[in-house]
DNA sequence: CAACTCTGTGATATTTCCGTGAAATTTCCG
DNA sequence: CGGAAATTTCACGGAAATATCACAGAGTTG
């Protein structure tokens, strides 16, 4: 089954150069240059993902969005704006939208959301998955964190975390190595579309440190990343 | 959002058993108990989770599975056979159905199955999750890249690179050949509608190359393309 | 209801990196 | 061969990202 994205943008340069790069992450790339034959594309046809410009000539992206939803409540959709207030971002989630970003956006950004959403829908058409993902512990070097009795032990001495410190340390242990921004992190620990600020990231990393860093000032448990964000472990 | 199961099943015993524990796990479970009502419900309506039963009074599984994903490619669906025949016979259909189960099953499994389903469902309205494993990276050359990571290995040896480095190179690396002029990687890395200057890029480059390149004078990895730009590799 | 903890946020200090200017070098082309 | 244009190189100041800390309000517990 091929997939395919149906990318819906009126600047032509723009449009250009996102069809370019989604062309690596599927097999066909279709562009509208407007809402009449976004709206007319997006209904008639199967899409893997749809990626709609808020802006549009004639209908515009939320509207699109709900015409789409209403005939197929599944179908993967992300939202490209030019304004980045938080009205955008909740009207956008709200709409339906499965993903969202925020003009002028990388490329590479655009491209990596892209192909974690294709992921997650072929993960839903592919073999049935026992789910094994329950209640296990994690087990990382110094530390040995258990989520079923939410403890965590350090060089097996026992560590008293708050419900927050252990959320996060828990994510980020789930998944060593892999770099976070402070925008997944508010997304997967506070929750999705929860308003607040990325610098009180900084702050729970703080406090973290401080509890199971040998020397905070120099983290070796939980890296910064300049300009990204957080990782666990090296 | 409420999540909505239906459940089409003709043998009351079995779909009370089912419809009482899937109610564990959803807000809200309709029952059908034939063909009839249950295609009719399932185009109807938008469902979380549509369970159905293979053999049917009425147009069978199989029938309504079709119609279904003919106008919802992306429903939820799960399949319960009777016998493993059965099953066999569903699978060489390729209906699409997400799960299956044969009966007899025991409730639990049936749960289980069905909030794997919800959940992978679910994780598609979340945040970007992190899948890892999966990872996609970009093995070029002397080169390996890790986009999940922020990692990158050159011959084997790991290279700190600041952000920007990073991005411009997986940038150019993720199309091998291809040649950049400035404003595209402006607008690629940087972002659409950045306002910069161009020779910035160059500045990058240099770093870049003090990093990566055997010879920085003699660049093999990130070439120049004179009065056009740069481009990765030969 | 009082005491307590936790949490989000503001403010400030500190670190790191990025963009720019300018000079040196290379390449192209007449 | 010489000049113009493009590119390389480099150093520096400022800007942005992060670390740290204090505080007040929300929520919880007894």
């Amino acid at each position: 089954m091929p997939r395919r994205i149906l990318l819906v943008e009126d600047e032509p340069d723009i449009a250009d150069l996102a069809a370019l790069h989604l062309g690596d992450v599927c097999d066909d790339v279709v562009v509208a240059s407007d809402g009449y034959d976004g709206l007319r594309l997006a209904t008639s046809t199967e899409w893997s993902l749809i990626v709609l410009d808020l802006r549009l000539p004639g209908p515009d992206g939320l509207e699109i969005c709900r015409a789409v939803r209403r005939e197929r409540p599944h179908q993967p959709i992300m939202m490209l704006t030019s304004k980045s207030s938080e009205l955008d971002r909740v009207l956008g989630l709200e709409t339906g939208a499965d993903d969202y970003l925020t003009k002028p956006f990388g490329v590479l950004e655009l491209v990596a959301r892209a192909r974690a959403i294709l992921r997650r829908v072929d993960m839903l058409k592919r073999a049935p998955a026992p789910d094994d993902e329950i209640a296990d512990t994690i087990d990382a070097g110094p530390l040995f964190i258990d989520p079923g009795r939410r403890e965590v032990c350090l060089r097996g001495q026992a560590v008293e975390l708050t419900a927050r410190e252990f959320d996060l340390l828990e994510y980020l242990a789930r998944h060593p190595g892999r770099v976070f921004r402070r925008a997944d992190l508010l997304d997967g620990v506070w929750g999705y579309g929860h308003e607040g600020y990325e610098h009180t990231v900084n702050s729970h990393i703080n406090r973290l440190r401080a509890k199971i860093e040998r020397d905070p000032s120099h983290p070796e448990i939980i890296v910064t990343v300049w300009g990204v964000g957080y990782k666990f472990g090296a």
